[in-house]
Order: C-alpha cells, then sequence, then structure tokens
DNA sequence: CGACCTTACGCGTTACGTAACTATA
DNA sequence: TATAGTTACGTAACGCGTAAGGTCG
C-alpha cells in the first residue's frame, strides 16, 4: 500500500469515477491511475468501483470506507509537511568565532568541516 | 514521503532511539533504516533525532510532533486493512447453471470467459 | 464510431542488502 | 577495542509513460 494510490483513489472519487480526469488533475498518465486502482484494490482485497465493462459506475460500499480512511490519511500526511514549515528556521542563528591567526589557519579548517559535516543545512561560513 | 519511512522512524522510537533493534524488529537491514530516516528528515526539513556523533541521544520538539502524527498515520493504514478483512466474503456464493449440451458447448465458455474476467477472484468453475 | 478503461512493454528511478568506513564509549 | 551509525555500491523491483487492445453507449 502506497500513499501515492490513496491519491489516485480519492481523486479518481473526487472526479465523479472518471480515470482520465483525475489522471490530468494529477498530472500523470491515465494508465498509471488505471494500474494503481486496481493494485490497490487487489491488494485490500476489495472492491472500491462498481465497474460496468470498462466504465466506473459507482462506489462500493466498502469502497465508501476505504475512501473516508484514506482521505484521513492523506490530510494527516499534509500535516506531516506543514510541520516541517513551522518549525523551520527555529534552529538556525549566527556563530561568531573569535581567536588567534595561528588557530584560525591550522585548527579552524578541521573543526569547521566537522560541525559542517554534522549540521549539513548550516548555510554560511565566512571571515569577518 | 512513503508509509515505509514513517513505521521505520516511529519503530526506531519504539525501541529506544536504537537503529539495529528497529531494523530486526523490521526483518530489515539497518543501513537502510538509516538511510530512509535520513531521507525522510530531509523531505521533512527536519531533524527528528538528536544525534551525538553516531549515536540518536533524543527526539527533537518537531520530531515529537512527527511521530505522533506518523503513528496516527499508519493505525488508519492498519484500519484500511481491517476494512478488507471485514468485508471479505461478503461478495462470495455459488451460481449454478443448468443448460443444455448445445448451448454448454457452444455459448457458455465465451461467457464463463468474460464472466471470470470481470470478477477475477471467482476461485471455481466445474461441471456438476 | 467515439469515449474511456485496461493490458503490454521498455525505460529510468528507487529501495534494499553487503561490504567497508568512522566515531563514540 | 567493541559497538553502533553512516557511506558506497551493485542489483533487483517498482512506478511511469507510450502504444496497442477491448468494450460500452
Amino acid at each position: 500500500m502506497k500513499l501515492q494510490q490513496l491519491r489516485y483513489l480519492v481523486e479518481v472519487a473526487r472526479q465523479g469515477l472518471n480515470v482520465s480526469e483525475a489522471a490530468e488533475a494529477l498530472h500523470t498518465s491515465q494508465p498509471g491511475v488505471s494500474k494503481q486502482v486496481r493494485l490497490l484494490e487487489d491488494e485490500l482485497g476489495i472492491t472500491v468501483f462498481e465497474r460496468s465493462g470498462k466504465r466506473l459506475t459507482g462506489i462500493t460500499e466498502p469502497g465508501k470506507a476505504v475512501l473516508e480512511i484514506s482521505e484521513r490519511i492523506l490530510r494527516e500526511a499534509d500535516n506531516l509537511k506543514r510541520v516541517g514549515e513551522e518549525y523551520a528556521g527555529e534552529d538556525t542563528g549566527s556563530l561568531n568565532i573569535a581567536t588567534t591567526h595561528t588557530q584560525a589557519r591550522y585548527v579552524l579548517p578541521a573543526v569547521v568541516s566537522r560541525f559542517l559535516g554534522r549540521w549539513p543545512k548550516s548555510p554560511h561560513v565566512a571571515p569577518g
């Protein structure tokens, strides 16, 4: 089960059971959506969409439950990304180092290198 | 962001910040867990685990939020699988067909074939 | 015949496991 | 020195897009 399969599933439902429109809304190909929806149905052992031949004509009872839960999961996944944005910037700041020429020349480089290795997001290292 | 990354993350936290034990509990390799945790942290822009050199020593504040949400997502994912089990069996039954030899010989095969194509889970087709 | 879903297939990406490296206690 | 996490790398699996195939209205 993959998050993207849930997105595909939910989008198909939101687009009035139209796989083509769902694919376009998700900026991907229609066969991809079709396949992933199938795979998810297989994995869950559930038929989510009623099919009349090759058209989707409705949502089954278990399908409704699946869609509800899927939407919850996707909402939570969005929340997860939002956590990143909320806390972004809070662990930033600046660190000034004063020392002698000798230390700066022979000791600092190694120390700074290790520091940058440990905190990869540190953007700026400048003299002055 | 992938569901497995969330599983890895949560398991590491549950195993007392021990990546090796988490890997074993998940029946996978330790480097895999390490890498996926890193990738998730990068994608979210968040440091979940405090690191002292190469040991994990604590959970950051945003990390706690991430873990909470991740656990919710995983619970919901389990619910999804459970929906499958709950409804399993409800759309099963048997269908008996009585007809003439001629029909059975020349018409039935195509019809049965289409039926099986439409309901792939049909396990048994037997004369009787 | 037109719209639309599914299957087939080739390609690029990604995850995973093994091995080697590094750092901490 | 022992333990634990990370990096490197080769392989296998997976997702995706294009093209071809079927089916219903």
